[in-house]
DNA sequence: CTCACCTCTCTACAGGACGTAGTACTACCC
DNA sequence: GGGTAGTACTACGTCCTGTAGAGAGGTGAG
């Protein structure tokens, strides 16, 4: 998977927040600060439903832009994927493990004690 | 953090496995897969301690280059930082605990309670 | 019907990161 | 003193990303 670069991730970050499929200008009304073309919008959605993260459907003669998969899948992925890249991923895992605030610690606690018990 | 290129990769993994501070020439002759150029190689330490991936120290007229920190803590790093980009963390690091495969699973969960215990 | 407008697709371009390497200069060994 | 090793500086092609214009084709208002 590759990465995003700052405009594609305010974008991601738009469509992961709303729950509905949105056109090229609905999501460029919601991005006030940067005041973009309207064809900037449309180029770095068409190029990230061709990375595979948004999936497109017609509506009309406009596309409905929806993410392929959840941000969280996303962030997940991404943690999965940093780990692959070492040798010894139980080192790596125990630092991280270590390196997580103490919430977050109980809660990974709680996700991998469930997943015992199943 | 910024990312690692393919080639920056290569030599920090060379760096990593390697416990003693090394020269461009002693990079370069570890590398063996690819023919570079010397010069290619000096060009990516000096980029890689640039970024901050790398120490040097002087060798008489040579650089010893050796890791600013352990590839563990690189990708929990990596892995941290791939958090943070999602407003919903706990939803994450869920997902994340249930993505990871039963043996890490007991890393992750003896670490944490060994944290706990602390 | 016609014109203004929306949306799409295609094409383009600049800037930065990265892989790759040459050149020029210095210091050292034999 | 010439080959060797090492450095610093410069360079160039490619790919990714941000940014956007041009042109085509449908659509609603008048």
């Amino acid at each position: 998977m590759k990465g995003l670069g700052e405009l594609e991730r305010s974008i991601m970050d738009i469509l992961w927040a709303e729950n509905a499929p949105l056109t090229a200008r609905e999501v460029g009304r919601l991005i006030e600060d940067r005041d973009l073309a309207p064809t900037t919008v449309m180029t770095v959605l068409d190029r990230l439903s061709r990375k595979g993260f948004l999936t497109r459907t017609r509506d009309g003669r406009a596309w409905r832009y929806q993410p392929a998969a959840s941000r969280d899948a996303y962030v997940a992925e991404l943690m999965l994927e940093a780990l692959d890249m070492t040798g010894d991923r139980d080192a790596a895992l125990t630092r991280f493990a270590r390196a997580v605030s103490g919430s977050e610690a109980e809660i990974l606690l709680k996700a991998l004690t469930e997943l015992e018990e199943e």
